[in-house]
DNA sequence: TATAAACGCAACCACTCGGTTTCGCAAGTA
DNA sequence: TACTTGCGAAACCGAGTGGTTGCGTTTATA
């Protein structure tokens, strides 16, 4: 299934997995001593990690290692980008103030 | 009510009404044209951008011109920043696979 | 070989979500 | 004043979400 990642990483117990296996690839039962529930439930958010390839997976014996993949949170990124614009048009505007004020004390 | 910014973003037409509002303030029949849903709808995602600071507003008459904040959209960006790590390590790695790649081949 | 461990999958359930329709209210306008 | 316009709020509805329990399979172990 092909999903989208910004709906994604809008489960807060998704952002929680996401943020420790980046640190350290996880197995799910090592995962879910990290929450409140059950292995079952962090099964299916890792599911849905995996289905929008923000996960691979590596099967050694009976045990699966999930590791982060960190291509696909680039596109959050750059969604974000468009938006940075208006951050560095405040910080022009904060410049112009701060600049007008340094101005008028120089002046006085 | 205080929402998650990340569940805001994760409705494409949230998105979409967010990138719209950035480039120009709009109102919200303004904003209905542009999509096949009804204005209600459509309001309806706005009160839950406006729920998490993701807009202002400004009455005007009987209009009401939404505007896009910019700051609390840096809470994803500031999310994301603990994932840059690992596009860099991306980076340093593809670094000493070209390196070897010119060492193997100057000596040849 | 019998048992235990690690896991995915399916069924089920209460709750949320995104949409519509209907309504009421304030602000312009004839 | 009567009517239209722009809007939010509420009620409702089908689809989706996040959780649980139960089961089957594969792999390690006694």
């Amino acid at each position: 299934m092909n999903r989208d990642i910004f709906q994604a990483i809008a489960d807060p117990t998704r952002r929680e997995i996401l943020s420790l296996i980046a640190s350290k690839r996880m197995t799910p039962n090592s995962l879910a001593e990290k929450f409140p529930s059950s292995r079952q439930a962090i099964s299916k958010h890792i599911k849905i990690l995996i289905e929008c390839d923000l996960l691979d997976q590596e099967k050694v014996g009976r045990e699966i290692y999930y590791e982060f993949n960190p291509e696909k949170i680039k596109e959050v990124d750059k969604w974000i980008e468009q938006f940075r614009k208006h951050w560095s048009d405040k910080f022009d505007q904060l410049d112009k103030v701060l600049n007008n004020l340094n101005k008028n004390k120089n002046e006085r």
